[in-house]
DNA sequence: AAAACTTCCGAAACCGATTTCGGTTGCTTT
DNA sequence: AAAGCAACCGAAATCGGTTTCGGAAGTTTT
């Protein structure tokens, strides 16, 4: 049962038999005899056999495989999402016993090199791409390939291709609506490099928000930095070393947030009682951050599930332009969002309600 | 350039020479002339020729790809160490062009026939599964199939195949050491399900370190409880509560101390100075914490490129047992390790250093 | 100028499956 | 009993490459 890979050939050998019949045996044609088929059965499964793949999928003309781009490191950042993101597609492409395949590639460029590779050398039958720029030349090479995708986030101009997305523009119209409700009437926001559309849509969402509510539209309340927690902390240092600072900081990620609350702490200021501060994404250890931190968590454990399926069946031939799909991130509320503190960058403590 | 797939066939034809020609011109065979050599690879180059992998493949005889089988969630934990490992598995990988798989199976038992399905059909060289029990089948499994494999990670019995580990013993000695230091004698381990095998490690770590100091054996002060957060609350939940508490903690996780930290703070103990508490694992949001976490941390980036070199040096024809590679561990202080609080159990605020 | 080498390329087998097509059996029809 | 019809299986082509082997040119040796 350990030594030599047993094929076909051995197998039809085994049995008396030729290796047509034994496929055909295997794949459940009609023209096979119900007591050869289990004949075949018994045998393949004694002689632990188990069709050779490359050759298998060669005669059938498909990889059966997906691949998963990995997102490069932006900054010094961990992608806490990508295990999940992973689970989620396994699942998919389980069912069908279809193989997942991830690549990464140093540069942008060798993205399309590599993309470009795994398409016509028939390695991949389809792609998932995270996280795309403004404007993303992979898009338009996967098009020119023929090659079946869909986006895990979108482009600007997002019309013509599958993908699945959860509305960054709604999710900050709801937080600014939630901090005006509290009374907050200067709300300052931390952004990421518009080259990501994320973060384009995310600002977008802040000012329609802000718009919308009637609220300050200072320009110097808006601070973009680098994507990371120290970034987060210079922003959230600018804005409340502001003249007239903000009552109120969101954040289009939660790694900007908690560094963003690293910048009060060092004000002494108060998180959630002086400033409040919303962040996104919903990461779990944002429940351990001090204080617990108020976000908008996005479904990501569904997303993978979600992409599998939607890639599964533009490989099955269907309209890829049928496949867009919005989730929306709801508010998790911790301890970082509360009433608007007036005198934010004086000390004022007496508010406190949390009793000890 | 886009439409149809080039295969070897129409290059030749359209070049007027024969597949075999082109084949080995491509493949750099001596006897053919550079200026057709050259001739050839520019056409190539031009029509967007890549051989077809599941051909290639099935001819040379090896899949020229690895497996990494991503860890089950242990409870509802997510698993923030999947991403970079996979991206120098990847690194590694490249160098050859190689490719990565990746799959996980939902029960145990799928993962022995998952593992026996992808070595007999083919489609891996090696495979890299990660955290083993202490007692792990799959390991046994992969012997008796004769594929080449490295565990990230080891079994209680790790002498006669390759791993790559951080020394988890050695790290708890460490931390004890550091509490000893800090004056410390009633240290408590909040550990996880013993059916792990790291978590016998760290608590073999604990004990040694224990016994060596001199400090309290008292068996109540290790408590074993589910590997989340939640968990480690318990966990501390009961040590404190216990007569006697500790006046200092470690775990066996960054994920469990960050809990324990939860059940400090519920009882109005200031961790770092009423009790001090260390994680394991080096999570980089352990910064975020309240208040920032003092960790053990593992070079994680590092394991995945080894984990890759490692297991191409077997699948090369090199002996297992000579990759056994034991990373040490190194404690990263930030704020939750302090000086012995022989008070602690009751509130006493008086000593904190930090001003404000 | 014939023999002996090189140099370079084509023919064909092979990797391990799938799938079409055709040909035996054995059994039912008249 | 001859013809017709299922049911069942084998032969062979095919997928797209790699690799061995042999042979036709062109060059050098005698």
């Amino acid at each position: 049962m350990a030594g030599k890979t047993v094929s076909l050939k051995v197998l039809a050998a085994h049995l008396g038999l030729t290796v047509s019949t034994v496929s055909r045996a295997l794949n459940d044609y009609a023209d096979i005899s119900p007591v050869t088929r289990d004949r075949v059965r018994k045998a393949a499964d004694e002689l632990g056999y188990s069709a050779n793949q490359n050759a298998r999928r060669l005669s059938i003309g498909t990889p059966e495989t997906v691949c998963y781009l990995m997102p490069r490191q932006i900054g010094a950042n961990v992608q806490p999402f990508v295990a999940q993101l992973l689970a989620g597609l396994g699942e998919a492409l389980n069912d069908r016993n279809w193989d997942l395949l991830v690549s990464q590639a140093e540069t942008s460029v060798g993205d399309m090199t590599s993309i470009e590779r795994l398409v016509r050398s028939g390695r991949v039958a389809g792609i998932v791409i995270s996280r795309p720029l403004k404007n993303d030349p992979r898009i338009k090479l996967l098009q020119q390939l023929g090659c079946p995708f869909v986006v895990h986030g979108r482009t600007a101009n997002s019309v013509d291709y599958a993908w699945y997305d959860v509305d960054g523009e709604d999710a900050f119209v709801t937080a600014i609506n939630h901090l005006e409700r509290l009374g907050h009437r200067r709300i300052g926001f931390i952004g990421a490099p518009l080259q990501y559309q994320f973060a384009q849509e995310r600002l977008d969402g802040y000012t329609r928000g802000v718009a919308h509510n009637g609220l300050s539209q200072d320009p110097d309340l808006v601070q973009i930095a680098e994507f990371t927690d120290d970034g987060g902390t210079a922003a959230a240092g600018v804005l409340m070393d502001l003249p007239n600072p903000p009552t109120a900081i969101v954040c289009v990620s939660d790694m900007m947030a908690l560094g963003a609350l690293e910048a009060l702490h060092a004000r002494s200021l108060t998180p959630g009682e002086d400033v409040s501060v919303i962040g996104y994404d919903g990461l779990y250890f944002g429940k351990h951050a001090n204080p617990p931190l108020t976000t908008l968590a996005q479904p990501q454990a569904h997303a993978g599930r979600r992409l599998g399926d939607i890639l599964l069946s533009i490989i099955d031939g269907a309209d890829p332009i049928k496949f867009q799909e919005l989730q929306r991130a709801h508010l998790v509320q911790r301890m970082t969002d509360g009433p608007a503190n007036v005198d934010a960058g004086q000390e004022d403590v007496s508010v406190r309600e949390e009793p000890q």
